[in-house]
Parts: structure tokens; sequence; C-alpha cells
DNA sequence: TACCATACATGCGTGCATGTATGTAAAGGT
DNA sequence: ACCTTTACATACATGCACGCATGTATGGTA
């Protein structure tokens, strides 16, 4: 927590330049993401996120621009770590029922790091300004309404997600109670991704049922009635 | 926007220094209470407070005294709101689901004003911290939490609610999505309301279907099938 | 070994928001 | 009519965090 990052030597004791700088940089992101999470944008406090880095803001301003291209980044490196744990893994499922309860469950499991709010948390601070942060917040947050939009509308015409308002409005509402869960929910492993699948789940107007099975290839959980 | 309050004159044209008083303060709160659903507490500025009130700082520090005895009053003032225009009228319902979505219907409605994110934004904001504003936040959220968990286990007893997590994880779930969805669809009326209530209906296990009535005198909305 | 480039630390200047102190106008009492 | 109190504006002082400029140590190279 507050030593420079693990070690990753080359061969002999002597790090290279390259080695350094990337793991500096990744601490300084972890460190950024963490305290995006707990402050958002406005609150966070660059000295702390190199601090707890094990570095100084000298080291910071080194590697980033700003505070600006630094939250950039750390979207960036959240997006990518996203797509990877859940987004890809989900779009294995066969039917849109299944891809969005995994995508549910996924983001659930995902969020269990503490750099689960940085999305919700900057999207917030943001909504509604016109800066670049905000902007790049608003584009991955589209791209999910859009993905989200699209399943929903494949699986009511295949007829395995009943009718209900406009697409648009039903996707927006079930990343918004997925994410407002999920945050909700920080720390109640293994409840959340139940949960969060549940309260997809009933967006959609799926029977709940459903979302305690797709995507447990364990079997489900049972509760004593 | 920009002036001094809707003047409820006394009699004469002269006003009252309580009537003054009065409504200096209520377009200060009102005004407090947009900026801090929009900017969060760290990156409100009390000047622009001070100013869509129509007024300056020295308005300002002359009723609270300083920023922090601001928020705790928005936050009393919109909670007493919440109360009176969701909470009570809820716990007129007759059996605990009824009361969980009328809560949920109630709320969409309510976060309709922009108003609607001074509880979300603060509680991210102040989480895992130990700031007045962050205790007082997390008082009342606790407060919900309770309320809901109890209403829980009356319908779990009742047989209304399926058996699932635990009480408490799945309150706190049900108020997450909730507040979740409603502060993503801000803007979508009418569509608000029954996503909110499908969301809180699928956190608690309940055939979605129910959402789409409860709490609606005038009868359901039907969509193409 | 000598030299340069890169990684990082340290110190300074500046802007901005808060809080306070002081000044002014409106209201209320006598 | 005078004085006091209240409501508010204006001006000032303080602190904090950002960005940058400079200094230092480590890695690379000849």
């Amino acid at each position: 927590m507050s030593s420079p990052a693990a070690q990753t030597l080359s061969e002999r004791g002597r790090r290279t330049q390259a080695e350094r700088r990337a793991s500096s940089r990744s601490a300084l992101l972890e460190s950024a993401a963490r305290g995006l999470s707990r402050y958002g944008y406005g609150n966070l406090v660059l000295e702390e996120v190199a601090r707890e880095a094990g570095y100084t803001r000298g080291a910071l301003y080194h590697q980033f621009k700003d505070k600006e291209d630094l939250a950039l980044a750390v979207i960036e490196w959240v997006n990518e770590s996203w797509m990877r744990d859940v987004g890809e893994p989900a779009a294995q499922q066969p039917d849109p029922v299944a891809e969005l309860l995994a995508l549910a469950r996924g983001h659930a499991v995902f969020c269990r790091r503490d750099i689960a709010r940085v999305v919700m948390a900057l999207r917030l601070e943001f909504a509604g300004q016109d800066h670049p942060v905000g902007r790049e917040i608003e584009r991955i947050w589209e791209a999910g309404v859009k993905r989200c939009a699209r399943l929903i509308n494949a699986g009511r015409k295949a007829g395995s997600i009943p009718p209900g308002p406009p697409a648009r409005a039903t996707a927006i509402a079930s990343l918004g109670a997925l994410e407002g869960a999920v945050i909700a929910l920080a720390g109640h492993t293994p409840h959340d991704e139940l949960l969060a699948a549940r309260a997809v789940a009933g967006v959609l107007g799926i029977d709940s049922r459903r979302a305690a099975q797709a995507g447990r290839p364990g079997g489900e959980i049972r509760f004593r009635a």
C-alpha cells in the first residue's frame, strides 16, 4: 500500500527503465482508481494518490500530463478490465436474456474490487457538464445502454422478454438499477451476485427465478422455505 | 431563478423581518439542494448557490453557520419532503408488498424534481468517511434499509415474498437498485415509475406483473404484444 | 569512466473557495 | 424622530491543491 509496487525484476537485480516506468504507472493508476472510486474527481487529491502508491506528486506529473489525463487513463484502464472480465464473457451466452443476466452477475463480481464505483461516481459528478472526463464516462455509459437495448429488442422479438417501456428506457433502468444495487451491496458477498441479477431481471419483466440459475454452472442456491 | 424568491407580503407592501428571513432561507435551501444534487458537497460553490437564489454569500452566512450547516439543513429539508410525499402515503398500503412497490413508485415520482440525487450523491461522496454530513446521510439511509427489511420479513412470513438472501441484504439491494434506476432514468417520464417498481419487485423475487398494478388506482398501462 | 536520458523528489507561484469582519439598508420599538 | 436590531452586501484573510520549474538519483550507452 505504501511501497513502490511489486518489483518485476528483469533478470538481474537491476530494473530496466521501462520496468520502473510500467510498475510506477500501474501503481499510480490503481491508487487513482481507488481514490476516484472513493472521493470522485473533484475531491481527489493527487498528493494522496501518489503517497498511497508509494511516490510523490512528481512521479505522477511525470507519467500523466495533469489530473484530467490521469482520470482519463484510469477510466480507460477500468473499462478495459471490465470488458475483459465481464463484457466479453457475457457475449458468449446463447440468448439475450442469458447475456443480460450474465452481465449483471459479472458486474457484481467485478465490483467486489474497490474500484467499483469509479464509473458511477464520475457519471454523477459530471452529469450535464461539458468536461472531457464527463464525456468519456458518457461515451462508455452510452455504449452499455446501446448494447443492453439491442439485447432487449432481440429478447422481445424472440419472446423471451415481455413487452414493456421502450427498449432504451428499459436498458437505462437496467443499468442504473444494476449499478445502484451493486454499489449499495458492497461487501455483501455472495448475495450481491443473485440480487444484481434479480434487479435486472425485474426491470426486464422476466420471472426472477431465471436470475437464480443463469450463468451459474455450479447450480443454484437454495433457500429454506 | 435569479430574483429574491416570491415575496409573501404580509398585508402592506412592507414585509416582516420573519417573512424576509423565511423566504430567503427557502430560496437558499432550494438552490443549495439543486447544487448538491448536481455537484455534490465538495464541488458545490457557495457563491453560485447564493447567486442562483438571487443573493450573495453574505445572506448565506447570515442564515447558516457554514457550508456543513447548510448541507445538513438541505438534507433535513429533503428528507422531510420525502417522508411527507412518499414515505407516509406508502405506509397506508394494506400489505408489505404493496407498500414496497408504492415506495418505489413514489420515489420515482419524487425524484422527477431536480433534487433527486441529493441523497445518492452525498452517500457516494461520504461513504466510509467520518463527516457529519456523511453520518446524517447514513442515518437516513439506514432508516430506509430498516423499514425495507421489516417489510420484507413481514412479506416472507405472509408468503407474499419468496425466500431469498437475508432480509437486510435484500433491502439494501432494493433501495440501491431503486435509487440507481431512478437517477439513471431522469427525464424519462412516465416510464420511470413502472421501471422503478419493476426493479424493486425483481430484487424481492416477486412476479414483476405485480409492479405494473400496485399503487396505480387508475389501472395499468398496456403495451402492444 | 564519462556522458546523456529517464524516473522521480522538492520547492515555489497561483488561483480559487471558504470563512470572517466590516459596512449599509430595511424593519421594529419607543 | 431616534436608536436598536435584523437582513444582507462587500472586502479581506487564510488555506489548500494544482501545475510547473528545478534538483537529484538511477539506468543506458560508448
